[in-house]
DNA sequence: ATACGCATAATTGTATACAACGTGTGCAAT
DNA sequence: ATTGCACACGTTGTATACAATTATGCGTAT
């Protein structure tokens, strides 16, 4: 991260809130609080041996995140990813992704310009290994480097807030090689578009990379654990 | 409240913590707190007569909105708006209003469409009258339609969002009528390319409605209040 | 048996006390 | 005069105590 940050940095590792809200954050994404359930300041704070203190600020904060909801003087609550939600955080991103490649032709540096040519290169060769661990891995930072290089703070953090929001449910996307196949190329042409500078090239492509990213979820059935009952 | 959600909510009117949240929110957007000022704790629950407790989650929550940037150990302080953020926020808002108005075209209500129509002809009238207010009123609620009209939680919050944070700057925008007459306009198409359901046209037309308010603010230089240095 | 009301428990909201951290000032050594 | 250090002060971080609100369970009346 270079600089000051508006709406992150939050959660510094360091401090008790930032530990807790960390804690209670992974134990969301990793399922071991479900949806719906209740959050207890005390038992949370007595488990992880601090006050209630820490705790509400980062039950607070998650909230702003959208992983819980806060009913006033009742409680907090796990919310629930609806299978429209995805849909339509889908749908945004795309249209955002787009504006972020476009914006890209212009800033990308070329360090980050290096850094994706060597994360496509990098991501073909495990295709043709099928190692899908490091596949997923260069699939998110492909999408980081490309949310850096539009030199946007503003779109940045939105595209980082829905890329961690979606990640919840991706855990096991990308799963088929076929998939990571195309993906890759897509990839590749964003890349090439960027490269060539063609700013409505690279604004379609993303858009288009991040709907057939959703179109194969939703084919693969892919989130039925979070589907609503 | 309906249901669930996901980025809001917090800041209930009636507690403290929303009390004051509220409050130094609106301190913010007017001016009274400055870029750079240091916020602290103490002084600002003295003033409204509460302890350190509500002050410091709703400066946490400021934080997460983006208006404060709290430095761990050394203080609250408030974030500057600078130019390029205004015109990031702009561009962002034009692509998603222009998903908002297509969604718009399969799900708008009667009820939606007919309070849109009525918008459109009352501003009509009130611009032959040159009624700037009441224009600027009919303006921000043509939005919050169209908002409410695309039946999507997550998109009309995150609109909602970014309209509250562009009326800080705002204030005096539309203020000619020559603007108020051709925003009027791309209004009406925007409707009449909903009702005839449209969706390509109305995404168009949503995105170039707000590429032109955006330009027209910069033509006539209407935030100059926060320029950066 | 059910529904209502009241008391009690559980939980969150707020205030305050104490600890930890950072900053600035003044004095001394050079 | 400048630099280094120590100490005091101010501010935030955390813990805990108390108040307000909500949930729960029991008893009674119908």
């Amino acid at each position: 991260m270079n600089d000051y940050d508006v709406r992150r940095d939050v959660s510094d590792q360091y401090s008790l809130r930032g530990r807790v809200f960390h804690k209670i954050r992974d134990d969301i994404l990793n399922g071991k609080y479900k949806e719906g359930e209740e959050l207890k300041e005390v038992s949370i704070g007595h488990e992880m041996g601090v006050s209630r203190t820490p705790v509400r600020e980062a039950l607070r904060q998650l909230e702003l995140e959208g992983l819980v909801q806060i009913i006033p003087n009742r409680g907090a609550f796990v919310t629930g990813i609806q299978a429209k939600d995805v849909h339509d955080i889908y749908m945004i991103r795309s249209r955002l992704e787009g504006l972020c490649a476009r914006w890209a032709c212009e800033n990308i540096t070329k360090e980050q310009l290096e850094a994706m040519e060597e994360n496509v290169y990098l991501a073909e060769f495990h295709v043709t290994k099928g190692n899908m661990e490091q596949i997923a891995e260069l699939d998110n930072s492909f999408h980081r480097i490309l949310y850096a290089a539009c030199d946007s703070k503003m779109l940045e953090h939105l595209l980082i807030d829905y890329h961690e929001y979606v990640m919840r449910i991706r855990k096991k996307t990308l799963s088929t090689i076929e998939r990571a196949t195309q993906s890759n190329k897509e990839h590749h042409g964003i890349m090439e578009a960027i490269k060539m500078k063609d700013a409505n090239l690279a604004e379609r492509l993303a858009d288009e990379h991040m709907k057939q990213a959703y179109d194969n979820m939703v084919k693969n059935g892919l989130f039925d654990l979070y589907r609503e009952q």
